[in-house]
DNA sequence: TACAACTGTGCAACCGATTGTGCAGAAAAT
DNA sequence: ATTTTCTGCACAATCGGTTGCACAGTTGTA
């Protein structure tokens, strides 16, 4: 029976016994230390190699306080549009070598809470998230500045905070929609929204509101409905729409998930889309192409370019903050050019 | 101008000081060591908490070689299967206080090496991954055994490995399916298979010629095409089966997204979806929903269970391995039993 | 020639926890 | 009353690196 001596990977120790030479001096010729004299160096960085040698990084992550990940936190994979953003996240990660602790918040605070505790206390180096529907108070992301783990925030950003950001401006991507069928001559847009809570949703009634407003229209409130982003809400957002006297001619949604939810039961009305109403949409996912009605009119949102964006960001603070510029209270905010795109 | 004294998270050390104990009482204390007397442990524990003292996981990590983060590679979240999959094995690894280290190898084989290694350097405690359609050797899955590290392949599992392994049988699927369509009265079924790399595609293939062959019919292998899962490839496919004089009746697509890319083009030429060639396809996916033509039937895989399953396997050998019934040989297998869906 | 500066290396502390061992004093057994 | 066992705690090593400091020997400078 051999002893279950389980293989364990050679250190700077066993290096130095092996060459004679101190630990201190196995670690300075390996991380290039100009007071290491060059034979010595290259005797030490050869049988480094030459016995595979890797540094332990729990070693380091330990001893610096730095791991090297980034957590991540997003509603949920599941869309299309962050499935994307984590594209973009993961190959700018990659090109500085750090990796990606990765969670979803299913668009519950309790579970963004949750998942953003794990990460502090796996003591990422910083957070990029993208927040849950629901949030409307950040106590759980102020903790992260007591700890001085840098957040940046991106597409669904808060309001007002200390934090770093990276969003497209659907304030303006909306009224050059809005914009764009008022000059194609439609009259009566409705706009089927989101929670009241997201950033996002307000930019688009603003945007919808200022388009409007910039026509010298009045504003009919009963042309905006709202969604929960679930199937039944939409529905209901979607039927008050359709009962109103004076119908819709164009129904904007939300997003592409919303949207295929409306065009779906408007069909099932027997509702002639986008010929009886035309149905527009945001964030122009790849996914709608197979759809039987895809939108007639989308906004380009970028999310890869978000996603990389934010983490390009990140590592920006991450350098700052490791040549000491600390907290100095100036935080970044990148905003990306929606784009109308025609079908 | 104040020192920039960056807060720092309370030890053991500072609360052993405050209460006048040793750092090893304390921690035996946190830890419910029965040594350590009921009124010391007490006022530790009271001091801990009120100090919101926090384990440092890092040095846990290190000390212990653990790091409670499980590496998770899959081919791309943007499919649907496995934006699903992905959600199994959070909501289990979440159950088991773990976190997820996360990566995508976009079917890339020199990406999955490059991410494979780097949460091995990572020291993950396990890795789950479902291989990239390229993945034809697997020497740096070996790698991992050398480390210890466990590994539980899903969906995508390598033919022959010591691996453990949680898989829908998709040769019985196919069988089924197959024969679902002769009983329906259709003789000429075609296949739209994936790379042969795959052992999925072998599955599918083996599943087709055998129910064929169960019907004491022989198999025209002209019936068969594969496709790289580019859309490109997907076409090509489609066309040399259009192309035959005696066309297929049926279509089986590997998977929804070739099915899509298949119907989209037919449409295209301008074949009557569903009436003139019905459609089939494998994983059921809820985006086939919105679609022109879902199809007509599919195969149910459970995404969510398999990455549920796979994370709950590597829960139960992580167990194992802590208890030292280490690296006995014995590999897990499980077979998620595949369920035929009519539309 | 004497002193300063530089070069090359080792020693030891340190990061924050865990854990084997030792050792008093109290309780239990003989 | 003496020995044994148990209880409650402290000491110190350890994990694998990094880094400030000391120091001897070499080289440079005045």
């Amino acid at each position: 029976m051999e002893k279950n001596a389980s293989y364990s990977p050679p250190t700077i120790k066993q290096i130095a016994r092996q060459l004679n030479v101190s630990v201190s001096t196995v670690s300075r010729a390996l991380n290039n230390h100009p007071r290491i004299g060059a034979g010595t160096r290259e005797r030490i960085q050869e049988l480094a190699k030459q016995l595979g040698y890797e540094p332990n990084i729990q070693a380091i992550s330990f001893k610096q306080k730095k791991t090297f990940i980034i957590g991540v936190v997003l509603p949920t994979i599941k869309e299309d549009f962050f499935s994307q953003a984590i594209n973009g996240i993961e190959d700018a990660a990659t090109q500085h070598h750090y990796t990606m602790l990765f969670a979803q918040s299913h668009d519950n605070l309790e579970t963004e809470k949750r998942v953003v505790d794990a990460m502090r206390k796996q003591r990422v180096d910083g957070l990029i998230i993208s927040l849950s529907k629901e949030t409307n108070n950040y106590k759980h992301l102020e903790l992260f500045e007591k700890f001085d783990i840098p957040i940046v925030c991106f597409d669904r950003v808060p309001s007002i905070k200390n934090v770093h950001k990276v969003y497209c401006n659907l304030y303006k991507g909306t009224i050059e929609m809005v914009t764009w069928f008022f000059n194609k001559g439609y009259q009566r847009i409705a706009l089927i929204n989101g929670p009241a809570t997201l950033a996002a949703s307000n930019d688009r009634l603003n945007g919808y509101k200022d388009a409007v407003s910039n026509r010298k229209l009045k504003v009919d409130m009963q042309l905006v409905e709202a969604t929960d982003f679930s199937k039944e809400s939409t529905i209901a957002a979607l039927k008050k729409l359709l009962a109103l006297k004076n119908k819709p001619e164009v129904i904007i949604s939300f997003n592409d998930y919303v949207h295929m939810d409306a065009v779906q039961f408007a069909k099932l009305m027997k509702i002639k889309v986008n010929k009886q109403i035309i149905f527009a949409s945001y964030a122009n996912l790849p996914i709608t192409s197979y759809t039987i009605y895809p939108p007639v009119i989308s906004i380009e949102q970028y999310p890869y370019r978000q996603g990389e964006k934010a983490m390009e960001m990140m590592m920006k603070v991450l350098q700052q903050k490791s040549l000491g510029n600390s907290s100095n209270d100036s935080f970044y905010t990148e905003e990306i050019a929606p784009v109308l795109v025609v079908h």
